[in-house]
RNA sequence: GGUCCAUUAGUCUAAUCGGUUAGGACACAGGCCUCUCAAGCCUGGAGCACGGGUUCGAAUCCCGUAUGGACCA
């Protein structure tokens, strides 16, 4: 198999905004493609009907290629291997599952929530954490195959015998894990969808892939997906867990303790070839201790030896240094058409300016009240948030509206005004916070200002990732407010 | 709670087969430069998680402990 030509893949769902995680984990996909002559493969994983979406695959292609990402293969690009959308693909995987309830290593279960949640109270009370308990395994299986011709719903499950498997990761040799921590998994959903698992595992297959390089949290699950190329008779991929990208305070990172939306840094102005680099330094090192590097020198010394394990803090402080870097290295020429656009490209012109029309009498009056929109770090003071609201006021409990908002925005599926509107009544609603008091809070922690366009228009123009970013930098300063008099 | 993974300064990291005053970068502090601020240059503080082994010699190998994280429940 280590003849075969090297195939890798990253396989985002398109359930939201594109994370800086998936541009991490293609990067150094593609790296490794590329310096060993081979191919980087996009795969779109949109099993979960309920949650994706074709804007936020849009999006994803958007960001990606954004960063310096190029995929030999996918959805967009077409390629050999094809489809490269998991849902068009629904009818592979029920071929394949099929295959398995027939060779005895997967089988249908009919138990239905309320059985599940039997199960559960059972092992509650005996103290044990073993998740399905194989109950439907001893279905016998002419019985079982009548059921499922007669329409009665079920989900197919893998039947993971009694033992150990053994990952061989190629960045921490071999990891024994106990088959006790694996459940019996759903491979097919009652709706004829396959799991993650399932999908990840036939398509890797058969769009030939060599080498899974993915992230650390998967290593517990990989014994699944290693039983599951046995079950089938397949020879597995090579493994290679990434460490995780993290906050401040090391755990993985989120959007909660950090921005991790693609589209925010490049609203902000960071450049992609500073966030590649910047990428391209976490978990990875250069031989000779380099830290500015382009994307072909970087592939040039790729190799897993250079990767350390330790999860990395996403430092946005470096980010914005590696961006300087490059700044001062730029003909001002080259800098300024940057600047323009970036910053001020027509179409985000043409959103924002209808905003200002109204008020504004020279033109000049224009960038000092937009500026906000663009502005990296919105730092408003406490005091200016207290002032939002008139009378008693506590900031611990500003800070929770705050915070609480922000859940809420980050929700909407389609971020514009009506439903941005929609949301943010109904959370003041919902919780009895009388809307006077809220928006010129969230004005003001939003824009810096009193006085702005309406709020609403003013949310979507600035986007998901910027308002998300910015309540949550208002309610950390809130929260650490002291009360007023 | 169970399992797995990890551990060099606040952060990113280097240290080819065990022998280095443990190196670089960001951030921080001080200074130089300078009309200011940056940038640049110089200087500084700050680290091998802990305890046992193995060895002439351990950041490096082994075993424990601790801490952090992920996954499962």
């Amino acid at each position: 198999m280590n003849d075969r030509p090297v195939r890798v893949r990253i396989a985002p769902s398109p359930t939201g905004d594109p994370h800086v995680g998936t541009a991490y984990v293609g990067l150094m996909n593609m790296a490794f493609a590329r310096k060993n002559g081979g191919k980087f493969i996009l795969r779109i994983e949109d099993t979960d009907q309920e949650r994706s979406t074709k804007a936020s695959e849009q999006a994803i292609f958007d960001a990606l290629k954004w960063v310096g990402l190029t995929w030999d293969e996918g959805p967009d690009v077409g390629g050999e291997y094809g489809p490269y959308r998991q849902s068009e693909r629904t009818e592979i995987y029920q071929k394949h599952v099929r295959d398995l309830v027939e060779n005895g290593s997967a089988y249908p279960c009919f138990c239905d929530s309320e059985a599940l949640a039997a199960i559960r109270e059972r092992q509650r009370q005996a103290k044990q954490n073993k998740g399905y308990d194989g109950t439907c395994r001893s279905i016998p299986k002419d019985e079982a195959l009548a059921r499922m011709k007669a329409g009665e719903p079920h989900v197919i499950r893998l039947l993971v015998p009694d033992g150990t498997t053994t990952v061989h990761d190629e960045l921490r040799g071999d990891v024994v894990i106990d088959h006790c921590q694996i459940d019996d998994q759903i491979l097919l959903k009652s709706d004829g969808y396959p799991t993650y698992h399932l999908a990840n595992v036939v398509d890797d297959h058969l769009m030939e892939i060599t080498h899974v390089i993915r992230a650390e949290e998967w290593i517990n699950s990989t014994p699944k997906h290693i039983l599951l190329y046995q079950a089938f008779g397949w020879e597995p991929p090579k493994w290679v867990h990434l460490p995780l990208l993290r906050n401040h305070d090391k755990s993985k990172i989120s959007k909660r303790k950090n921005p991790v939306n693609l589209l925010y840094y490049q609203q902000i102005g960071v450049m992609p070839e500073a966030m590649l680099n910047f990428l391209a330094m976490l978990g990875h090192s250069m031989p000779d201790e380099r830290e500015v590097f382009d994307l072909l020198e970087f592939i040039e010394e790729f190799s897993f030896k250079r990767i350390s394990l330790g999860g990395p803090v996403f430092d946005v402080e470096k980010l914005m240094w590696l961006n300087g870097v490059r700044i001062r290295d730029m003909q001002p020429a080259e800098l300024a058409a940057r600047i323009r656009d970036t910053m001020m490209p027509m179409d985000w012109l043409l959103q924002v300016v209808p905003l200002f029309q109204e008020r504004m009498r020279v033109l000049g009056e224009f960038m000092p009240q937009a500026a906000f929109f663009r502005q990296p770090e919105l730092k408003v003071p406490a005091n200016d948030l207290l002032s939002a609201i008139k009378g008693d006021k506590d900031p611990k409990v500003m800070a929770k509206w705050l915070l609480d908002v922000a859940e809420r925005l980050d929700a909407i599926r389609d971020f514009n005004p009506q439903e941005i509107e929609a949301a943010i009544r109904g959370w003041c609603e919902e919780s009895g916070v009388p809307t006077g008091s809220l928006f010129m809070l969230l004005r003001i922690s939003l824009t810096g200002r009193r006085a702005t366009p309406p709020l609403f228009d003013t949310l979507a123009v600035l986007g998901r990732a910027a308002c998300s970013q910015r309540l949550r930098a208002a309610s950390t300063t809130l929260k650490s407010a002291p009360a007023p008099k």
